[in-house]
DNA sequence: AAAAATAGCAACCGCACAACC
DNA sequence: TGGTTGTGCGGTTGCTATTTT
């Protein structure tokens, strides 16, 4: 069976980057007709595009809302901390991050956070150079089903969120300062992204659009501003997020020393489950009633054991993956913890709380 | 100053799945 | 019930800009 070949298979069919006029004839239609029945949108529209690529760059450029540049600090420990929860699940982050589309958020692991995690790992785990790619693997993994408090895995896993912790807080920390001085656009518009698209392209194309009437439409139709510099303005972006690369790369140095010097013997691997578990304890019964188990009003006993906490915590962690008519979210108190111990405030800084995997 | 290497990102590709007929 | 279509998604590619040599 399978599906018939795609329309870009069809000769005439442009490929490639959009022009400005593409765009606004895109942008036009859509803003006129709504976005849907893509099928129909490029020979309605006018447009020699295949209707996949009309919806993709809908979706990921033309959309209104839609936030580019810098991501900020608390984007980036969001991604982070989802994506060692679900994996590439990129749409399901994104609906995370509504001005960020899955693509700029991929992209962005791909280009950034993945590299910073893979130093991170190799300082964890020098003897294991090589295997790094899939970081937080670990974390996604053993999200999915039950531990054995006694195997290696249980510890290591521990012992892994504990770190993981400790980078987050430490690359958040390190990079609120360089970030909080970087600025990000929204676009507030379609037209917004276009009027900075005809900048841009004018820049590399002063000619193209002397007597052009799409010119005019773009003075005529939108009262927005141009931004400033134009695509300037992003090159200053890559130039900020350069200066941040370096001082992360300094900050990961630094880490390393840090993590050299505390890790010196088993003691280390020791002190900090027991730390973490510790810490694990430290929350509120009911907070682990209420974030794992919404159906029961049981009240939570704290008279048990370490062991019996955490096995509780653990199995709470399984149920709730398994129950989908939550009201809450299946968040692990394990997860729970890395949200709110390496980000401070993560949910109150934003106000919104993070969706749960569909 | 020029060539090579690298980084960043927009766009493409192909698979999966649900809805529809 | 099975085929077709539309859409969503994640992985990958290829172009351009920037940095390094």
């Amino acid at each position: 069976m399978g599906r018939p070949p795609c329309c870009d298979k069809v000769l005439g069919i442009t490929k490639g980057p959009w022009t400005p006029e593409e765009d606004l004839i895109l942008a036009s239609y859509i803003e006129e007709h709504g976005p849907g029945n893509w099928r129909s949108v490029p020979t309605n529209a006018g447009l020699l595009r295949c209707s996949k690529s009309c919806r993709l760059r809908w979706s990921n450029y033309l959309r209104p809302g839609i936030k580019r540049g810098n991501f900020t600090e608390f984007e980036e420990k969001k991604i982070i901390t989802l994506q060692s929860l679900w994996g590439n699940k990129w749409a399901a982050i994104a609906s995370n991050l509504p001005q960020r589309t899955d693509n700029d958020i991929k992209n962005y692991w791909n280009t950034h956070l993945k590299k910073k995690l893979k130093k991170f790992h190799s300082v964890l785990h020098p003897h294991h150079l090589g295997s790094s790619s899939k970081s937080f693997e670990f974390l996604n993994k053993d999200y999915k089903r039950s531990y054995d408090r006694t195997s290696f895995e249980y510890h290591h896993l521990i012992h892994q969120a504990s770190a993981l912790n400790k980078f987050i807080s430490s690359t958040i920390t390190n990079s609120i300062t360089s970030w909080s001085s970087s600025t990000t656009t929204t676009y507030a518009s379609s037209t917004g992204n276009i009027s900075r698209l005809l900048e841009g392209w004018m820049r590399t194309s002063p000619n193209k659009l002397k007597d052009s009437s799409i010119l005019k439409l773009q003075t005529t139709q939108t009262e927005e501003k141009v931004l400033p510099g134009g695509s300037d303005n992003s090159n200053n972006d890559n130039h900020n997020t350069s200066n941040n690369n370096l001082d992360d790369d300094d900050n990961l140095i630094i880490k390393k020393v840090e993590v050299q010097e505390t890790c010196n013997g088993d003691d280390y691997l020791i002190s900090n489950e027991a730390d973490y578990l510790e810490s694990l304890l430290k929350f509120d019964s009911t907070t682990i009633h209420e974030s794992t188990s919404a159906s029961s009003k049981e009240p939570q006993t704290t008279n048990t054991t370490l062991e019996d906490r955490v096995d509780s915590i653990i199995e709470t962690n399984h149920q709730g993956l398994v129950e989908d008519d939550q009201d809450q979210p299946p968040f692990s108190l394990l997860e729970k913890c890395l949200l709110d111990e390496a980000t401070g405030q993560i949910l109150e800084e934003d106000q919104m709380e993070i969706s749960p995997i569909c």
